[in-house]
DNA sequence: TATGAATGAGATTTCATTCAT
DNA sequence: AATGAATGAAATCTCATTCAT
C-alpha cells in the first residue's frame, strides 16, 4: 500500500543519523519505520498531542533508538515536511498553465486528480503542516518557509491571466488553500463525495471561473 | 481598541463560574478579562502553546482565579469558540444572496469588508480555532461542530445559483476556506496588501467567477 | 432529628469565635450550623477529603464566614471532637461496674444500647477521629489524646475483676476498641443486624465471657 | 530485616509496570523499591498526608520513575493491599479450629504469636488500609472489599461454637477487629507490654472465653 | 456578621530526552 | 544498532486561607 515512506525514497540514499553519520541499509530501514509511523500518528491524533511514545510504539521501536535518528520530535517532523514539500514540489512542475478551453479544463481536472490521489499519501503530513503553521512553535517558522516556497513556485507555473480587480499571487494563494481546505475535508470523511467526482468538478469549476470568469 | 469581549456583552448575564453559580458584577469582568487575555495569548503564541501560565500573567490574574471561573484551558477555549460563532452566526444573517449585477457585485464586497473587520477582532479566536480543529484533542470534535453549522448557515444564506458540475455545499465550503485562510494571512501580515483592496478584489472576483462563472 | 449539634447545646454559652470574641444568639447558631455541617460532610466523604468549600456549602455558609468562627479546618474538628469527649464520658460515667450475675448481664446490655445509640448521633465524628488519629496529621495527636483519657475513664469505672493472664487495661481497650468498630460496621450498613439486636447480644455475650470467663 | 517486599515475591513475576508491558529484572527491582519506600513513608505519616514525593525521595527515585510503574498513588497503593491481602489469607490458613482444651488454648496463642509477628512486618500497609477504609477515597471502596473477603475467611476458619446469642459472623468480626486494633496499639508503642506476652495472653483469653463462654 | 472573589503555595502528572546495557 | 529504564523540568490543578465589600 502506498505510503508517505515512498517520498523519501530517493533522498534517502543520502540519510544521516543523528550523530550525523551514513547509515547502513538496516538503519535505513528503522529510520523510515520511524517517519511512517510519526505520519501515522501525527494523523490520528494531530502533530501536538502526538509523544514520542506514540510515535515509538506505532513503529515497534523505542526511545533510545528514536534518538538515534532524529535531534528531537521537531527535527523528525521538519524531515518529515521536507520531503513531503519535494514531492510537492514535484507536483506543481506537473502542471500546465491553464488555459481557456476545453482541453485546458480538461488538463486541469487531471492535474486535480493528482492533486488529491497525493493528499491520500501526503495529507496526514500536511494536516500536522498546517497545524504546526498556525501554532507558536519554532517548527511553526519552517512550515511558513516551506509554503512560502511552494506558493511562489505554484504562482509562476499556475500564470493566471491579467485581469482587473486580482491580484494573481493573492489568487493563487486564495485557489490553493482552497484545493487544500478541501481535500483535507474529503479525506477526513467529512465531505460526501462519491467517487470524489464532486470535489473535483467544483473544483475545477470554480478555478476556471476564477481564470477567465 | 474593540476586543473579543464585546461579543459576550449579552450573553455574559448569565455567565455562570466552574461550579455553575452566577456570577456578581466583579467576578463577570474578572472572567471577561481571562478571556480576553486568553484570545491575546492564543494570538501570539497559538493555543497549544498557550500555558494557564501565560493567559494569567496576561490577565494579571492568578491560577486559582483561573480554575475559578474555567475547570480547564479547553473549557476556555469552548467558551470563546461559541462566543465568537455567536458574531460569525449574525455575520451569515447580513449576508444577501449573490445576485449577478453591479448591485449585487457591490453589496458582496461591502460584506466581505465586514468580514475582514471581524477577522480583525475574532480572527485570533479563529486562528486558534483552527489550530484547534486539527488537532486530535478533544476540543477539536467541539471545534468542528462549531464549524459545521456555519457551513450549513452559510450555505443556506449564499444561495449559489445552481449549475451543472458545482455541488453548492462543497463550493460555499470552498469559498469559505478560500475567504478565512487569505484573511488569516493578512492578519498575520504575510499578504502584501494596502489597505486590503487587492485581498477584497480578489475575493470578490473570485466568488463572483464562481458563481456565475 | 436527633444530631451532633444536640452535644455542644450547653458549652455553646460560652463558645467563642476565631478572633476570641463571645458570640451573639446569631453567631452561635452559624457556628453550630457549621459544626452540623462539618459532621454530615465528614461522615460522607471522611476527613481528609473534606474541604472547607463542601462544609460551607452543606451549611450554606460561606467561606469568610467560616473564618470567622474557626481559625482552621483542624480547630473545628478539634472543637467536634472536643464536644463529642465530653458526652462519651458522660456515657461512661453512666456504666455500672459489671457483675457476674443476670442484672449484671442486663445492666451492661443496657448500657450498650445506649452505646449504639450515641453512636448513631456521634459515630459520624468518632469515624473521623479514628481516621485522624490513624493518620500522620497533627491533628492526630489530639485525636490520641482525647483517646487515651476515655481509655483510662473507661478502665476505672468498668473495673474488669482481676484474673491471671489479662492485663485489665489491655482488656478494657481490647472490649472498647470491639465495640466501636462493630458499631461503626453497623452504622456503615455493613453488617446484617436486625434491629441491633444480634450485634448487642454478642457484644453482650463477648463482653461477659470475657469478664467471668 | 524482613520487609514487604517479601510478600511479592512470587507475584512479582508477572508484575507490570503502567503501560501494562512485562518488566525486566531492573524494572521490578525499582517497582518493588518504590513499594517499599511507600509502606515505609505510609507508617511514618500516614496514607494521606503521604506525597509522592515522599515516597520516590524515600526510595532514591524520582516522580517520572514512580509513574513508570503507577498510574497515581492510589494505584500503588492498591497493589501495596493486594500482597499484603495475599499474605494474611496465608496467616488465616494456618488457623485451626478452636478447641477447648489446654492445646486448643496454646495453638491458639502460637497463632496469635504468628498474626503479631505478621504485624510487625505487614502492620504498615494495614494501618493505611484501615485509614483508607475509613476515608471517603475512592480508594477505600477497594479497602473494603478486600477486608470483607478476610472476614469471610476467618470466619470460615475460626469455626466459633454455635451458642444462643452469639452471631458467628458479628463475633468473628469482633475478635478480628480486636486483635487489629490492639497490634496497632502495639506496634505505635502506646501499649505497655513486655515481650508482647500481656498482649498474647490477654487476646487468647479473650478470645477462648468468647468461644466457650 | 456575612459574603464570595482572589490568592499562591504545593501537590500531581506528563513527556522529551538521556543513559546504561 | 537497539533497547527500555530513568530522569527532572515544566505543566496542570487544588484548596486552605485572606481580603475587600
Amino acid at each position: 500500500m502506498a505510503n508517505v515512506s515512498d517520498a523519501g525514497r530517493d533522498a534517502a540514499v543520502s540519510a544521516v543519523g543523528g550523530d550525523g553519520r551514513a547509515l547502513q541499509a538496516r538503519g535505513q530501514r528503522t529510520r523510515q519505520r520511524l517517519l511512517d509511523a510519526a505520519a501515522e500518528v501525527f494523523d490520528r491524533i494531530g502533530y501536538h498531542a502526538a509523544r514520542v511514545d506514540d510515535i515509538v510504539a506505532a513503529a515497534e521501536s523505542s526511545h533510545g533508538t528514536f534518538y538515534l535518528y532524529f535531534t528531537s520530535k521537531e527535527d523528525l517532523f521538519e524531515q518529515l515536511m521536507s520531503e513531503t514539500a519535494t514531492e510537492l514540489y514535484a507536483l506543481i512542475g506537473n502542471l500546465a498553465p491553464v488555459t481557456n478551453s476545453p482541453q485546458g479544463r480538461a488538463a486541469l481536472r487531471a492535474w486535480l486528480a493528482r492533486v488529491s490521489e497525493a493528499y491520500a499519501r501526503y495529507g496526514r503530513v500536511i494536516r500536522a503542516w498546517t497545524e504546526a503553521e498556525l501554532s507558536g512553535d519554532p517548527i511553526g517558522r519552517r512550515a511558513e518557509e516551506l509554503l512560502a516556497g511552494l506558493v511562489l513556485a505554484l504562482t509562476r507555473r499556475l500564470r493566471l491571466p491579467k485581469r482587473s480587480g486580482l491580484d494573481r499571487t493573492i489568487a493563487t494563494l486564495a485557489l490553493m488553500m482552497m484545493v487544500e481546505r478541501l481535500n483535507y475535508f474529503a479525506a477526513s470523511g467529512r465531505l460526501d463525495v462519491h467517487e470524489g467526482d464532486e470535489l473535483l468538478d467544483t473544483l475545477t469549476d470554480v478555478i476556471m471561473a476564477a481564470a477567465f470568469g
